[in-house]
DNA sequence: TCTAATAGCGTACACTCGACGCAATTACCG
DNA sequence: CGGTAATTGCGTCGAGTGTACGCTATTAGA
């Protein structure tokens, strides 16, 4: 129920292996995070019960209890172990790796659909989470940005990811079909036309720009809008602080 | 547990009053979004509970599912309620107004610490929601942006918001003393410091950035980085059109 | 071989949201 | 001024959820 720094830190920075006396484990922590990030793939982060996932790996649910000291740092293990290993610093110049960076997260978010309600917020790091901002950082090395300038410049990119992920996948909904996520964006945007036809006379302009828009733009055209005005924005702040 | 669009509308967007015939209701729908807002400022989103609910309103729980569908709408309602009616354009040019509008929004989410987990993703929007969004619009309507490019530029910051809004508050957490915004992220901190120390050897950019930002920045700096950045980033995209 | 530590996990318990249906109340209409 | 019909209040119940506790079986180390 209550959040756990220290167990969660301890979970997610573990210590040694100290050598065991029992019987041995028939289940192993990676197995059952790997299984929670299928269920939390295919529907929906609501969907990783301790019930469903014990079912799935054959076994009571308690036993899953030996492995995890609960549900949330499962879920925090979920969250680092899905991110992965952070890519490699590609590009030219601080601009070319930071767009890289973020490019190469986009589909992170897009392969794990909850991985972006659950990046959020004061939170204990996992290993994964800090190399990702560690490269993003190795970016902005060059610069004569300073520290805190630097890492409020990724929170502002990483914000904005996690701000196109969630427009991609709905937010706590516990999707049983597949075929979700461009479902319920299209459902949501004939909604909202809907809305704004039988409302036109109250918000001209959301319905003017609703309408243009529905012709020509797409999630991902959104991600590159900001991510390019970011971008812009940083560079201006940069030049700046050379010259 | 389902996501019911048609629903949210009705009940965001209700009809014509029609007259009633039975006995006259002892609560009305706004008096339990009102307690419902006071107990998710005071405790977060998770102690919104039907049970709490009744309690706090000194009726029976299943009464209150006479004045609301389910639960789902019942936070719907207290999102659009606690944005409140969007503010009066204020400001010189595009940018004066967009930054006004931002820094008008930024004390909503600090009020209503839990606005920013369901401001999110594909939704349904209610009046007041949309009555924020023309606003923001109507700062861009002397450029010559595309339908598309305000929409994004919107979201753009619309996201930073809500970014910021979630590093001041934790996510899902169901805190009982009302002093936790401050405490979160300061432990949040001190428990980040003490990571970074332990793994200086494989972070070292994070961990000097980290240093360096820890006696310098506060997240209302990064707000403003983060704002300025954007508009910048806009501005450069609106001069470059016009020229 | 004996012992001590560990894994497996059955049985609670305290919660959650919400479906259903009956009884009481009141407004409308003849 | 009735009688009818609709609406509210809400008790009961079921299907979920996470997890504390403690007993038994197993196995590595002394």
């Amino acid at each position: 129920m209550e959040a756990k720094p220290d167990t969660l830190t301890a979970v997610l920075w573990p210590a040694e292996p100290v050598r065991k006396r029992g019987p041995k484990p028939s289940l192993s922590r990676q197995q059952i995070i790997e299984t929670a990030i299928e269920v939390a793939d295919a529907s929906g982060l609501s969907a990783v019960t301790m019930q469903l996932l014990a079912d799935q790996l054959g076994r009571p649910k308690m036993s899953l209890y030996r492995y995890l000291p609960g549900r949330d740092e499962l879920v925090a293990l979920m969250a680092d172990a899905a991110l992965g290993a952070p890519p490699a610093a590609a590009g030219r110049g601080w601009r070319g790796r930071l767009r890289n960076w973020a490019l190469q997260a986009w589909p992170v978010f897009l392969a794990h659909p909850w991985l972006h309600q659950v990046t959020v917020g004061p939170r204990v790091f996992g290993p994964n989470e800090l190399g990702w901002m560690e490269v993003a950082l190795g970016a902005l090395d060059a610069t004569d940005l300073t520290g805190a300038e630097r890492l409020d410049a990724v929170a502002l990119l990483t914000g904005h990811l996690r701000s196109m992920a969630a427009q991609r996948s709905a937010g706590p909904r516990s999707a049983t079909d597949a075929s979700a996520s461009d479902d319920i964006e299209a459902q949501s945007a004939a909604l909202m036309a809907q809305l704004l036809t039988d409302h036109a006379d109250r918000f001209p302009l959301t319905a003017a720009a609703f309408g243009q828009a529905q012709r020509t733009g797409t999630t991902d055209q959104a991600l590159e809008f900001g991510l390019d005005r970011i971008l812009d924005g940083l560079g201006a702040l940069i030049d700046r602080r050379r010259g």
